[in-house]
DNA sequence: AGCACA
């Protein structure tokens, strides 16, 4: 059946994720990707046996959500293809915002979650106890998509546009898949090259200049991790 | 396919 009969929710969930990939590089890497849709409260992802190859992206918006599902939908990531839907249950991070997060224990099934909604119904509970404030923390990940510096840097003016970028300050755990995931969004994409010498940098070749430039734009001091806003300038010829 | 929050 399809997926439609899911109501929105600010949470996505994801499927069909390449499982080889390793937690924190598919947590970056969805951060990175999905954060064009608007800011991201939380990415949570786990190995275990039940939840390998999925994810739940939580947005601060419905609207944010309805936009990456669609849009995102079959994206190709890490060589499979996205199956995106929203997600059944709030996220923690957001109930915790609302101020209805109970910390769960060892919940065995949903039936027992039920009885115990019907328990908090008739009974007051200890309220005003939840354990920690407000927090949604996000592990790595930081809260800003396009981020924009207006300035470019001092000594390195503008060098003419050309269909190569240029992209430097990033992590050295950077991949060229992490790269081409993100490139490949924008339209002309060819191909990302890295040198195995020289960590931090990349090249990223475009069919031409124009597409090149809408890519620099749309990426231009884009966050991997919260140190390493990408600077991306045309190549030298 | 698999809906969690270590």
């Amino acid at each position: 059946m399809l997926s439609g009969d899911i109501p929105p929710n600010q949470t996505i969930y994801i499927r069909n994720l390449n499982e080889k990939v390793k937690k924190e590089e598919l947590k970056r890497s969805i951060y990175a990707l999905f954060s064009q849709f608007g800011r991201i409260l939380d990415v949570v992802a786990l190995k275990t046996e039940k939840l390998r190859g999925q994810a739940w992206v939580v947005f601060s918006e419905v609207t944010a959500a309805s936009n990456a599902v669609r849009q995102m939908q079959s994206f190709p990531f890490y060589d499979k293809p996205m199956r995106i839907q929203f997600a059944k249950m709030k996220s923690d991070c957001v109930a915790k915002a609302d101020g209805t997060y109970v910390p769960r224990e060892k919940k065995k099934k949903q039936e027992e979650k039920a009885a115990e909604k019907r328990r908090k119904a008739e009974e007051v509970h200890q309220t005003g106890s939840a354990a920690n404030g407000p927090s949604f923390q996000n592990n790595g990940v930081h809260t800003s998509q396009a981020n924009r510096h207006g300035k470019s840097s001092s000594s390195q003016e503008t060098a003419p546009p050309n269909n190569i970028l240029f992209i430097q300050n990033l992590p050295h755990e950077t991949t060229s898949m992490m790269l081409q995931i993100l490139f490949q969004q924008y339209p002309g994409f060819r191909e990302v090259r890295m040198i195995e010498a020289k960590p931090g940098i990349a090249f990223v070749e475009f069919g031409d200049d124009v597409q090149a430039s809408i890519a620099m734009q749309a990426l231009q001091s884009f966050k991997i991790t919260p140190q390493n806003p990408m600077a991306i300038t045309y190549a030298k010829k």
